[in-house]
DNA sequence: ATCTAATGCAACCATACGGTTGCATATTGC
DNA sequence: GCAATATGCAACCGTATGGTTGCATTAGAT
């Protein structure tokens, strides 16, 4: 279940909105994102690190900074898998309903 | 950002585990689910609080037990929400890919 | 009525987490 | 060379988290 440390990683107000920022395409410097976050750079230092753990984010150093760049295929990890999920509770309830309408037909099996 | 909770909630095997078995369709006392976790029968209800702080599963008691189900909704957010950073994301690229070809247009206006 | 099964609740513990401050380092601009 | 900017690293702190054990309660089965 590697999908968990993406979930987790996405599971802060604060990281979540460092992700909305990058999808946004706002210009991300480790220290732009860093911004008026609430806290200070340090803290949202470790808080970035934690994306960067979970391959949410990447960082490319570039001279005196550092740039950051989201990393879409987590994303689309996270993403596929609550749709497969999704898929199977439907499929799930597709079966019980045709369990109920077979139940039902066996009364009319005229054909 | 009510969605960094769903997030966080499903930011764990255990109680990732818990969610992909109730989307199977597994039937889902809290007794049956907390089964074969690794853990104790306590430790694993207090997962399961998570996941019903964070909405993403109700209980149902019913008489001696307890009925655990999924709350489809919460889900949905989740992946709505990442659905969305994907589309901005795709609309920055898209923007990017518009402004280049746009200059290389611009050289050629004759319609 | 009693035994058992399904659950709830609380105390407790170790470790992870979110955040801070302080200091070191490297790159850039003057 | 020197000052300022962008960053890194480590220690420290309070609280949350993940897990345990022990005991109380309630509902079914016999």
């Amino acid at each position: 279940m590697k999908e968990a440390e993406i979930y987790k990683a996405l599971g802060d107000p604060i990281r979540l909105q460092m992700v909305s920022r990058l999808a946004a395409g706002n210009p991300s410097t480790i220290g732009e994102l860093s911004k008026g976050l609430g806290i200070s750079r340090q803290g949202a230092r470790k808080q970035l690190q934690v994306l960067v753990a979970a391959e949410v984010v990447q960082l490319v150093p570039q001279g005196r900074e550092t740039q950051v760049v989201l990393d879409q295929r987590s994303l689309f990890v996270a993403k596929q898998f609550i749709t497969n999920l999704e898929r199977q509770w439907d499929q799930r309830l597709a079966a019980l309903k045709a369990l109920v309408e077979g139940d039902l037909s066996n009364d009319k099996p005229d054909a």
